[in-house]
DNA sequence: TTTACTGTTGCAGT
DNA sequence: AACTGCAACAGTAA
């Protein structure tokens, strides 16, 4: 599911649900998806109350009693809730059980996904340490630093939006959204970037972001069902998985290479190297 | 039937 | 230091 506007519309569906609930018991199926160990998980999460569940980049965080887990949702985590029984699926793989007969199941068919325990006095040093950098929001982004960061790097952009340190939440999909927005090639080197396209590149992720989230996400390549995949993003992207159609500025056919590991879509003529 | 690809990230190499 | 490639895994498409 999980760039930032999926994961956050995730939250939305699940927060009225889940808020308030006490987790009565937890049940992990694949042991290595958690940490700490799974009984030491299971025991401490038992018995808690949901207080917030909040989001940062693509981490939801369910605020408990006594600490923070950390669910990353990685290339295919979903959650679904069920009331009194639990459908067999091989691709269930944790079982919150919550008071009033629910079950909040996280389902993963690559079992990538993560979850992660944490002190709530960790939360700020939790994400430094993984080099999140701000919310993709005027409030916290801001030009100066993300200019700053642009001219001392040798990486190139794309890969760079991908790592999450000089903004939060963009992946795959609206990575190329925003280049293609901004007018960049893929390839450019963060520090070759004029000043023209820094700006752009900032107000493209503000404004891409935002819409995404307003649109409920991209459903893509994806089965419906689970919360949060509604999302009609993917009727207003301009260049991801449209490899071979007419730009829409400029109707010059859009190709996809490969940048540091990613498919990446662009059009030659709009995003000149 | 193989092979490449997939909304992610972290680690091992060079 | 900072890059690339791959691994974790399972399914689908060519």
């Amino acid at each position: 599911m999980p760039e930032l506007p999926e994961v956050e519309t995730v939250r939305r569906g699940l927060e009225p649900l889940v808020l308030g609930r006490r987790i009565e018991s937890v049940k992990v199926g694949v042991p290595r998806m958690v940490t700490p160990d799974s009984d030491v998980f299971c025991l401490t999460v038992s018995k808690q109350t949901i207080r917030c569940l909040r989001r940062r980049g693509k981490y939801l965080i369910f605020e408990l009693d006594d600490c923070l887990m950390l669910s990353h949702l990685r290339m295919e985590g979903k959650y679904r809730l069920f009331s009194n029984s639990v459908p067999d699926d091989k691709h269930f793989h944790l079982f919150f059980e919550l008071d009033n007969d629910l079950t909040l199941v996280y389902q993963d068919v690559r079992k990538f996904g993560t979850f992660e325990l944490i002190a709530k006095t960790d939360e700020s040093s939790f994400f430094l340490k993984k080099r999140i950098g701000p919310e993709p929001t005027r409030q916290d982004f801001h030009f100066q630093p993300f200019e700053r960061a642009l001219l001392s790097s040798r990486k190139k952009i794309k890969p760079h939006l991908l790592d999450q340190s000089l903004v939060a939440g963009l992946g795959n999909i609206y990575a190329d959204e925003v280049l293609w927005a901004a007018k960049v090639h893929p390839e450019t080197l963060s520090s070759h970037l004029t000043k023209n396209q820094m700006n752009r590149l900032y107000e493209e992720i503000i404004r891409i972001v935002a819409l995404a989230v307003e649109k409920r996400g991209s459903t893509i390549r994806t089965y419906r069902n689970a919360l949060g995949e509604d999302g009609t993003m993917q009727d207003f992207l301009m260049i991801y998985g449209r490899t071979g159609q007419p730009c829409r500025r400029c109707q010059a056919l859009i190709q996809k290479i490969k940048v540091a590991g990613r498919g990446s879509h662009f059009c030659p003529r709009c995003q000149k190297w």
